[in-house]
DNA sequence: ACTTTTGTTAACCATTTGGTTAAACTAAAT
DNA sequence: ATTTAGTTTAACCAAATGGTTAACAAAAGT
């Protein structure tokens, strides 16, 4: 039973207010835009959520609680340290590939708005990274992996990730590729990233 | 003798409208909030750049100025691999230490307008990474380095370098880093970015 | 049946915003 | 001294935009 979604006139609005804002970003997306897309009147975008600052919230909060629970799965699942990157770095470029603008569109509106990030720590199933750090510090001590904190290894794995969505028209510049011979990039890159990280840290 | 900044108000206003659109975006970013910074009028900012659009292309294209140069005198100097990866993880995290928010700004309206990649390809000094390409090749048919594309080599340096300042502020968040200890951790990084890279990839 | 609550719409409103204009000011050129 | 070209300003304008209102329709209580 997979957590189906009701077509409540809250769900149309929010479906398409995702489609906009994350698409666009807050300031650049406009109420009439988001009710054109649900099919409605821009007077009931204000009935169900009250100013287009609440509409982007629940946005955001929506978006950010697809990511979240995902991440913290794997980081605290009952896996080996390599089993963890390889578990994550498949299953985020899968995920991303099915959301394109959502990495993006979390990135940059945190970073219009860092007091953001500091409400969303507060809320459960924030991402805890502490099992993960355990597993790191324990391995660099048995020298199975090479000394790197756990922080710089997270840190590298979330770039290996995301950047390569992110910062995906850049690097389609710089490698002079399509938009097919990227995609075929990025499917590759679920196995290909993993293997990099841990032939960096593997003695 | 350094590329000496005249004041000329053309300049004083392209400062201005650098400091606003780079921190918030085109979208979000106010005529008039740039021609207060400027401290002029904002019938000026029309009469040196006629429009917004216009004046946030010059912003644009300066930004990128900044960047593309640097980007593409490492990639094509006359040093091998390791060195290459040495100098731009260790330019490049120096070099954004300086111009904080230029990643993502140069990030998030490539994102907002994908056909501005197209121009920027066309321009001269754009990075060209085919010297980069024939020594990665190179070493690996000498067995000096593990089997990779030269693209998914690029891509990997360009994310661990490049990611850690889009996406500070989730980073610091997941984390649980102050502004401080995470400038810490990115000054580490200027080295420990290398390593981990070389590891990667050295047999 | 009727009253109340909830949902929906079109018209409207105040403010913001990018952009214009015409007049005033400045300083060099004639 | 007067013209002329460039520069600067205040006032203005039209369009866009987030948000409201009042009237209406449909359910839901009673």
């Amino acid at each position: 039973m997979t957590t189906e979604e009701q077509s409540t006139p809250e769900n149309n609005i929010l479906n398409a207010a995702k489609e906009i804002f994350q698409k666009k970003g807050m300031a650049a997306s406009r109420m009439q835009e988001i009710a054109d897309e649900a099919g409605i009147n821009k007077a009931m975008l204000h009935y169900y959520y009250r100013s287009k600052e609440l509409l982007f919230e629940a946005v955001f909060k929506s978006a950010f609680s697809i990511l979240a629970p995902q991440l913290n799965e794997i980081m605290n699942a009952d896996t080996t340290i390599f089993e963890k990157i390889r578990n994550f770095s498949s299953n985020y470029i899968s995920f991303v590939l099915k959301h394109p603008y959502l990495p993006n569109f979390i990135i940059q509106e945190l970073n219009r708005n860092p007091e953001f990030a500091k409400n969303l720590i507060a809320e459960k199933n924030f991402p805890n990274i502490s099992k993960f750090k355990l597993q790191v510090n324990e391995k660099v001590a048995e020298a199975v992996i090479r000394p790197i904190t756990a922080e710089q290894l997270f840190i590298n794995i979330m770039s290996l990730n995301i950047f390569p969505f992110i910062g995906a028209p850049l690097l389609k510049g710089f490698l002079n590729f399509d938009d097919e011979a990227y995609k075929k990039l990025m499917e590759k890159r679920k196995t290909e990233v993993s293997d990099f990280i841990i032939n960096a840290i593997k003695i």
